[in-house]
DNA sequence: ATTATCTATAGATCTATAGATAATGC
DNA sequence: ATTATCTATAGATCTATAGATAATGC
């Protein structure tokens, strides 16, 4: 447990390494790689992960947590409208995103790369608390019983908000060759989905 | 050119090769498995294609024109009011999405494993025309006029149509997890969302 | 003769570990 | 003494090619 000016090296190691497989993934990305850009050498990184798959697993379940954490932070809106609870999730939601673009692909690739293991991921879920996601369910339940919204599920509602916040992060990069546009373009295309996708949800949800 | 009993040794190496990559991309797919897979020895892999980079470039253009040929697909749809011609496109892009559900994955991982090249990718959509796309935005531009549906842009209706068809499949395994699905239940959410699509995205437009 | 398929192997990784040396904490 | 860091290397890939042999077309 040395304290290095400043960091220490394992956590330089970690956090160099959480950069290189956000950006390339599991596969592509080699503990040579990860040494060279911290400025070590590779067997320094396996003396404090011992496996590659260790160092990725500790980077992925924190990654993991974080993304639906946020998902489902629900506090301190008990005073707002159904309505403005859902328009405050949707952009907190996407600035999420926004802000850690590169996490939904980190855990689709996971996905894809061990199936046979996610059932585990399910347990590091844990730690959500169910509450907060019943309560508002029951919410939605009472919109639509008032016939103030059209009548639909949770799993449809969150589904969607997702869908939309994710793959715009995940389409950008095609899209914008598509379309031709300059970053700046881009960035306004950014900045604008944000309240498109609230505008699409609240309104899709009249009767 | 030699044909087999049936079928090429080529095609079959081209066809297992499809399987693996869009499975397991590019870099977890070894040009020795693919070989092992097709029961003959790996040297005849490259005798075909010469470099896994180029065996993979053959089914990544194929997959790439597939997929971005049937989100323009709008033939014979000229006798349709506006609003049953959207339904049938996000439907056809929706039922295309499923029949191809790894593609929007392989497309994905292979931008941002090349960002550099994604130039050239665009060069690959040349051959859509161009003249169904802006006909089609002439009629959204006209229902925008006519007051039947709120200003929207092209763009973020492409955007939306494509970020609910896409990533429902993309994030569909990690969902059923989360949601603790059957496999029933999770065939019954593919059934409804394609409908549920449709109601959003039209809801969505209304003034 | 030409094309398809195989065997064998070079050369480049990459992961993981053993064992030596340097740095630090007591 | 203990912990951190390095050098060196084993062993397992993997891609790509050279060169031998088998199969086919004329």
């Amino acid at each position: 447990m040395e304290v290095k000016n400043n960091q220490s090296m394992e956590s330089i190691i970690l956090e160099t390494a959480e950069k290189l497989f956000l950006e390339k993934g599991f596969a592509m990305t080699s503990t040579t790689e990860i040494a060279k850009e911290v400025g070590c050498n590779q067997a320094l990184v396996h003396y404090y992960f011992r496996t590659k798959e260790n160092l990725f697993n500790v980077i992925f379940e924190k990654k993991f947590k974080e993304f639906f954490q946020s998902i489902f932070e629900l506090d301190n809106l008990n005073e707002l409208s159904f309505t403005d609870k859902l328009k405050h999730i949707i952009e907190s939601h996407y600035e999420m995103v926004r802000a850690n673009s590169k996490i939904p692909y980190l855990i689709i690739n996971e996905f894809s790369r061990k199936p046979e293991q996610v059932k585990e991921l399910k347990e590091k879920l844990k730690f959500i608390p169910g509450g907060l996601f019943r309560k508002f369910n029951d919410e939605l339940d009472s919109e639509i019983a008032a016939g103030r919204i059209r009548k639909i599920r949770m799993l449809d509602l969150i589904l969607s908000v997702v869908s939309l916040n994710v793959s715009l992060f995940l389409l950008m990069p095609i899209a914008s060759e598509i379309f031709e546009m300059t970053e700046i373009q881009k960035q306004m295309v950014i900045e604008n989905r944000k309240s498109e996708h609230v505008i699409m949800i609240l309104n899709s949800l009249r009767t």
